[in-house]
DNA sequence: GGAATAACCTGGATGC
DNA sequence: TGCATCCAGGTTATTC
């Protein structure tokens, strides 16, 4: 499931493919790929012909590739516009070859023109149809650094802008975060998976760094000590590094970097997954539990509710 | 305003 | 063998 270990290993697969790349055709199979852009598909086509794209970056699970202007705006303009993509579940952008097999699911087709690389072809696949492409304006983040990951201006896509930045972000405010769990008084483990406070984090990787912290997935996040939250924060960027070094997590063949390879941290989880094993800290049986229509593992002798 | 829940969707696994 | 059901989960809209 592409979290944010697994988005920044296709946000880096992209960058030198389309860096400096011109559109040269777009192809909508499927407009349930389209739901969160404004427009139908002939629209979407349209505004991305012919554009040239300026570089590939990442805030969260949202990722996306800043557009110059259109022939006929002032030259040397910046971008004001982006190509935003979110994988879903189970999306994916694959750089394959002119004449390559379409295999299933796939989406939309972009044909690329590089200076350099020459024709290619960015492939967006999604089986479960919960990742979706946009075009998207972009505005001012409201803290005036960088939009994200990969982002040299401080611009944002409109629809990113109320994701908060993840903890690899160097502009990410580990006061600010530690102040709003104070005021969250509802599970930590939900509050992790709320984008609009730490953004990256998914079911996965929720639970290894609650496991890794020893905090137990239902603990009030208000109830958090100061140090505990600055452990928390560490494990997160901890799972989120180790992850990022082996490729990402990939389960059933539902995420895969651009070139089609799988990553290999689903073998490194210690707690996900792991329900009836013993945990590798301490052999009690890691315990599952139903959480909001998902499931938690934690291990109930290492994560002892207080 | 904060918190919780349902809905969206597909295909593999499981049970009968 | 074939069918029905369950499960996985990120985001958003809706409800409480």
């Amino acid at each position: 499931m592409p979290e944010l270990p697994e988005v920044e290993v296709v946000r880096l697969g992209l960058a030198p493919a389309v860096t400096g790349a011109t559109i040269s055709g777009v192809e909508v199979f499927d407009t349930r790929a389209l739901t969160r852009h404004g427009g139908d598909a002939s629209d979407f086509e349209a505004r991305l012909r012919g554009r040239r794209m300026l570089g590939a970056a990442r805030r969260g699970k949202f990722l996306w590739m800043p557009l110059a202007p259109p022939a006929g705006h002032a030259a040397g303009a910046g971008a004001d516009e982006a190509l935003v993509a979110h994988l879903g579940m189970s999306g994916q952008l694959l750089l394959r070859a002119p004449g390559a097999d379409d295999g299933r699911h796939l989406r939309v087709r972009v044909g690329l023109e590089h200076p350099e690389h020459g024709e290619l072809r960015v492939d967006f696949v999604d089986q479960r149809t919960f990742g979706s492409l946009a075009i998207d304006e972009l505005v001012p983040t409201s803290d005036g650094a960088a939009g994200g990951y990969g982002a040299a201006a401080p611009l944002v896509p409109s629809q990113v802008a109320h994701i908060s930045r993840d903890p690899l972000d160097e502009a990410f405010d580990d006061a600010a975060f530690a102040a709003r769990l104070a005021r969250k008084h509802t599970a930590i483990k939900r509050v992790l998976l709320d984008q609009t406070v730490l953004s990256g984090v998914g079911n996965i990787y929720a639970d290894e760094a609650l496991w890794a912290a020893r905090i137990h997935p239902e603990t009030a996040a208000s109830a958090l000590s100061t140090r505990a939250v600055g452990r928390l924060l560490a494990q997160v960027r901890a799972v989120f590094e180790k992850a990022l070094v082996e490729g990402g997590t990939s389960f059933d063949a539902q995420y895969v970097n651009v070139n089609g390879e799988a990553g290999y941290f689903a073998h490194s989880l210690n707690a996900y997954g792991r329900g009836g094993e013993p945990c590798p800290r301490c052999t009690t049986v890691i315990t599952r539990v139903p959480f909001g229509g998902r499931s938690s593992h934690f291990c109930p002798r290492c994560q002892r509710k207080k």
